[in-house]
DNA sequence: TATGAATGAGTATTCATTCAT
DNA sequence: GATGAATGAATACTCATTCAT
């Protein structure tokens, strides 16, 4: 790849990322394309010589999003962790990962603000698999009878994704009344430990 | 109250329950004034006799939801039930409400999307002294020997608040991979006691 | 007149007033039938029961000030006074006038603002007439010797009467660089005489 | 500065000019944002591209007309003439100018009409400035004995002052009573000049 | 390629006028 | 008569997208 290629990347990047954050902060609608170039340092007609609009921007954006989120998540699969343990790996990397991306609890909720489903997200299928990556875990944990027997497996799951996706994301917020730290991590550790275990 | 008053006091609760209808589903951004009035049967202009703009009729929509949630959570104090009960009984009501009501999730969450932030939410304090109210029961919990007595009061207050407020919207949409029903949620309550009992 | 037609009466002089005051402050595009009816402590609806609607209104303000200011005028004819003090009488008495009625200027000058050609005023005559009163006055000056006998009567009495609307109009407003008193007026006085005298 | 540059600062001042024309003739609030972007045939919201809105844009109007006029009078200052002629080629040219800029009047006169308190004009003082203009010439011609010692230096100055710019302004119209001529003009010279000589 | 000026359809807001009470 | 709620056309303003340079 030519340092001129590599410039290219960069700036694609550059956009997409910037795009990630307007998105995440303002929404779909609330965001202006405009703000993207912006906080990309590129012209606004710049976005259209790579991207054919907005809409197909957000598409990338998640596809990103989600491509990072799996990444992030994956290793804990293959470290010679017991399932308690990489329950609470992935539970962290997750929190961790969500605390700089908070558009992804919005992604794995679909929630129709971002309007996934006129716009049509490629990776739905990609979200349900890893809920089935935490319920492989879990059935392995109540296999290995580190778990509750009477554990619903696919409820469980479905419910620990969407509780530590978006209980990650408030992390991303500034709640005075609520600061976010490793003590609330913890807790948040402890606190489904406590539900699933034997 | 004159019948003229009555139709007024209606015509300015369909007017509310329609923004909040439209907010719900588009968000502050993605919400048209037009869409409002269409859906509340009004002209666009009879809007602004009765609230200041889209903003105003925003805060006023918040206030609303924040008041019915408080009020549809309340009763379950005052019924002899015990701390599990109770907490059965809480989680059960406000998934109830929020079924109809997806927009309290984005405010108890503090969603950047609906700019509250930059609005103004008078009724954080409400939200906040809800919080106190689950506290009280696990800490009442606590002391009667049901919960387990290493649980962390504020914070699992704080997460019982906001996993029920988030799981709950889920059931407000149409996810064809997870639909909604009873089942579900006792499942979701089979959880938060097991992570809570003794 | 029964009390109940002059409670009519003056009511509708409210109005009239009313409308007079903001037509004065905010100009013809600038003032709403809101407004007027506020200022009037009517009902907007009451309004269009005796006007046929803002033009209507604003035709009846600008005859009822051309008809106040020429009564206002006029007596300074009978009154027995020399060429110079007629004019200095006429002088003072119009910018009194336009002192609480700065409409008028505009009025006189024709300000394309306020639409006067395109809703017609019927007024434009009695206008034209009151200049023809200070022509005369010039006139008979000239003949008594008191005035320069290389006046040019109908360009100088059109000067004096826009001189002194225009001049008066502005004691109306506050100017704080320039606050309005009797001195100011006198000197006005002073310039007038010393352009027209022998 | 490159052909592009030059195009953008000549539409810039084609807004500018057309934005001047239509708030003279049919004041700020008869004004329509998209009559000036016709009048200046250029879209609806490349004017917010430039400007920030209506007000803005009216502004910036006021700030050009006021240096337009100032430029215009100053060259009097510096020809070698003596105060009765340099008088008199003020008001010639201020009146010269007023014809195309009937706006400039209501400045000069702090019309209400055109909410400059409320806008808020930068340009009173600059306005102020010619003042003195005109008196320093008043003071001159008392010194040189062109005018009478008596005259009050401040209040004339004023009085001429708004007296061309109000006169002049209504050259401007097309009053069918009154047509403007060179004539018209020449009496008002002489008018002045009796007001003051000594 | 990269820019940012320009467009115009879309959206929020205002206000003269009507009409049921 | 009197009210003020209701309407809808008009107007200010925004923003995704295009295109000349």
């Amino acid at each position: 790849m030519s340092i001129r290629q590599q410039g290219r990347e960069q700036r694609l990047q550059r956009i997409v990322d910037a795009a990630r954050g307007c998105f995440a902060e303002q929404g779909f609608a609330g965001t202006t394309v405009e703000a993207i170039a912006a906080r990309a340092s590129v012209s606004n007609g710049l976005l259209y010589k790579h991207f054919q609009g907005k809409e197909h921007l957000f598409q990338v954006v998640v596809t990103d999003i989600v491509r990072d989120w799996v990444r992030a998540l994956v290793p804990a699969e293959s470290e010679g962790l017991g399932p308690t343990q990489k329950l609470e790996a992935m539970f962290r990397r997750s929190v961790a990962f969500c605390r700089t991306n908070p558009l992804l609890p919005a992604v794995l909720s679909g929630d129709k603000r971002f309007e996934l489903v006129r716009i049509g997200s490629p990776d739905r299928g990609r979200v349900h698999a890893h809920r089935q990556l935490v319920a492989s875990v879990l059935a392995d944990g109540i296999a290995k009878g580190e778990f509750r027997a009477d554990l619903e497996v696919d409820v469980t799951a479905d419910l620990i994704q969407h509780i530590h996706a978006e209980y990650a994301s408030r992390a991303y917020r500034n709640d005075p009344e609520f600061p976010y730290d490793d003590a609330l991590v913890d807790a948040a550790v402890r606190f489904i430990h406590a539900a699933v275990r034997a």
